[in-house]
DNA sequence: ACCTACCCTG
DNA sequence: CAGGGTAGGT
């Protein structure tokens, strides 16, 4: 932990990577594409339609474990092939995601009229975009400059937000009046950032699948790249009347998209090491060689069609929503960080290990590899930071290793909301860690692994902690894990050798929680003493030997209750002998009223201070955890 | 100015 | 157990 680093500097880095949105950096490669224009020129509430429509209705793609992206492909799927399923998406989409029922006029909805309660709702849905393309802060989309100030000033009115609700806590009574109206305003203000963000996601979401779309196409029927730039005839041409064809190339488009993004695989991370060994002379043997394991010359070598076809698909759509969904699942949740990250890292269950490990051997990249080592600056580093560990180096950050598919769903919220709180609070909610069951991807990762004095250990060494330490092996793969996270970390460093502050200030606040534990956990320790202290003297005892601590005294129960409340620890007799003697100490104080003094408490603190034991090896590493 | 302990509140 | 105010130390 280092505390002693400038805390200006840190912040400065800290804030400005939590705080920016980075399609500039996502987005780069996607800059030719054809689509782009288009995008740009649509309104907030037509872009879902007109993307939807342009995507292939690829059934096969929606999977319960992408809810989001699955939902909206399902939406604009049961509008035009299956109007009776109509309201089952409604009561599914309600709660995913407006944009899924913003059309436009190409929209097939029109040819089957919808329901009233849906035609209301897509109203309301309709009005609240409205509303915010007329606010100060809507701006068309499309251009990455602006979603990053977008983002940035939505969070910055989140942050308003919480700061108006820390104030409506103080007792301001002059509040009373509007505060109803307050709750109003603030209601529908994280209801607009919601469906912003959502939107945000959707349309990069979609842009990326249409880039997908567009090379699957453009190799297997060139024509389809011609039809497509041809415009908007073309286009209707392709929903409308070719719809059927499309239908046909989807069901060849998993397999499609399967094989081209593993021909990328190789090519990538060929291409990123000749580039960076090319550009410095830092270390880069060493590197190679963290690449060239075994464990990973083992996946590169394994049959690019031994990727499952539906775990690559559902790898691609992970991705795809690892980086979109993050701020909309935040959104979504609405919650503020409240609960303690957990810094317990445990196992998850071997069956899901084995499910996901063969795709994180090993970064896999994509033919859209959005990160690109030769992408020029700036970049600021949390750009690349945050994109590594959204995507990876390689666009596949999304499906860590040890991390099991249920995680995997929630990745990006734990990806993007274990720097986002680390940095900008020093917790995180454990909804998004799942409930503290969550694997130690970035637990450990995030501690261990990207703490820079760590940085310097060998993959070796890391293995080894990792087999050492059983909340540290999660699984087989988690060495494979730190080693491509090391490896990712090392690359920011040749970007970003700055990156260091940003860590400096993810162990400030690792500690900081820490000494917020230990403040309370001692707080009810010295509490419970001057408590029964108290008690003994009201009790009417004299002598302050007749004052002990065995196991059978309350106030051990009470401390034991507390610290130990399954009793699954046992407690050294140590402590029963410190605890007496802080008994003793705060018996003596009150009886000689040195209480009266406000800072009595200090001179006992020194005495106990001086009584503290050594931590057990053992219990420093797992098994008491 | 910054950090921390202490204290209080919820 | 967390958040926040305050006081005191550096």
């Amino acid at each position: 932990m280092n505390l002693s680093l400038p805390d200006q500097t840190m912040h400065s880095s800290s804030e400005s990577c939590l705080e920016d949105d980075k399609p500039e950096v996502i987005l780069p490669c996607f800059r030719r594409n054809m689509y782009e224009e288009p995008l740009a020129a649509y309104s907030n509430g037509s872009i879902i339609s007109q993307l939807l429509r342009k995507t292939i209705h690829n059934k096969r793609a929606i999977d319960d474990n992408h809810f989001y992206l699955s939902n909206s492909v399902a939406a604009a799927d049961s509008g035009q092939e299956d109007q009776s399923s109509v309201s089952s998406k409604d009561s599914t989409v309600e709660a995913i995601s407006p944009s899924d029922h913003v059309s436009t006029g190409v929209s097939p909805e029109e040819d089957h009229p919808l329901p009233d309660h849906l035609q209301a709702k897509r109203a309301r849905v309709e009005n609240i975009i409205r509303v915010m393309a007329g606010s100060p802060n809507s701006r068309q989309h499309g251009d990455g400059e602006r979603c990053d100030t977008d983002a940035r000033e939505m969070r910055e009115a989140r942050e308003s937000c919480r700061e108006n609700k820390r104030k409506q806590r103080l007792p301001q009574h002059q509040e009373k009046p509007g505060s109803s109206c307050n709750d109003n305003c603030n209601t529908k203000e994280e209801e607009c950032h919601k469906l912003k963000e959502q939107l945000h996601s959707m349309q990069r979401l979609l842009r990326q699948l249409q880039e997908k779309f567009l090379q699957v196409y453009s190799q297997e029927d060139p024509e389809f790249v011609v039809r497509e730039a041809a415009g908007a005839d073309s286009e209707h041409d392709i929903i409308g009347k070719s719809t059927d064809a499309c239908y046909i190339k989807s069901q060849n488009l998993q397999e499609t998209l399967k094989q081209e993004l593993s021909k990328a695989v190789n090519d990538c991370i060929d291409k990123v090491f000749k580039k960076v060994s090319s550009s410095t002379d830092m270390d880069i043997s060493h590197q190679q060689r963290v690449c060239s394991t075994p464990e990973i010359q083992i996946s590169l070598g394994a049959d690019r069609k031994s990727l499952a076809p539906d775990h690559s698909q559902a790898e691609e759509i992970s991705k795809s929503r690892s980086s979109e969904l993050c701020e909309s699942s935040e959104a979504q949740t609405s919650q503020d960080q409240t609960e303690a990250l957990s810094l317990v890292v445990r196992k998850p269950p071997v069956t899901q290990v084995s499910s996901v490990t063969p795709t994180v051997k090993r970064p896999y990249p994509v033919h859209q590899t959005p990160f690109q080592f030769s992408y020029a600056p700036p970049l600021h580093e949390s750009h690349i930071l945050e994109h590594l560990l959204k995507y990876g180096p390689h666009s596949n950050f999304g499906t860590l290793p040890c991390m099991p598919p249920s995680m995997d769903r929630t990745s990006p919220d734990s990806v993007d909301l274990s720097w986002d709180a680390v940095a900008m609070r020093s917790k995180v909610a454990s909804s998004h860690f799942g409930h503290h069951h969550r694997p130690s991807s970035m637990g450990a990762v995030g501690v261990d692994g990207l703490c820079l004095p760590h940085v310097k250990m060998e993959s070796g060494e890391l293995q080894s902690l990792a087999e050492r330490n059983p909340y540290m092996s999660l699984n087989i793969s988690f060495g494979s894990t730190i080693q491509f996270i090391l490896h990712a970390v090392k690359l920011i460093c040749y970007f970003t050798p700055s990156i260091f502050f940003f860590i400096s200030q993810f162990n400030r606040c690792i500690t900081s929680q820490l000494i917020k534990w230990f403040s309370n956990f001692r707080e009810f320790y010295y509490i419970q003493m001057e408590k029964f202290a108290r008690q003994a003297i009201a009790e009417g005892v004299h002598d302050v030997k007749d004052i002990t601590v065995s196991r059978d005294s309350e106030l051990f129960r009470a401390l034991n209750m507390h610290y130990n409340k399954a009793n699954d620890f046992h407690v050294p007799d140590r402590f029963l002998e410190v605890a007496e003697i802080t008994l003793h100490e705060f018996y003596n104080a009150i009886s000689a009223t040195k209480d009266s003094d406000s800072s009595w408490k200090k001179a006992i603190y020194k005495v106990i201070c001086k009584l503290d034991s050594e931590i057990p090896e053992e219990f420093k590493t797992s098994s008491y955890l």
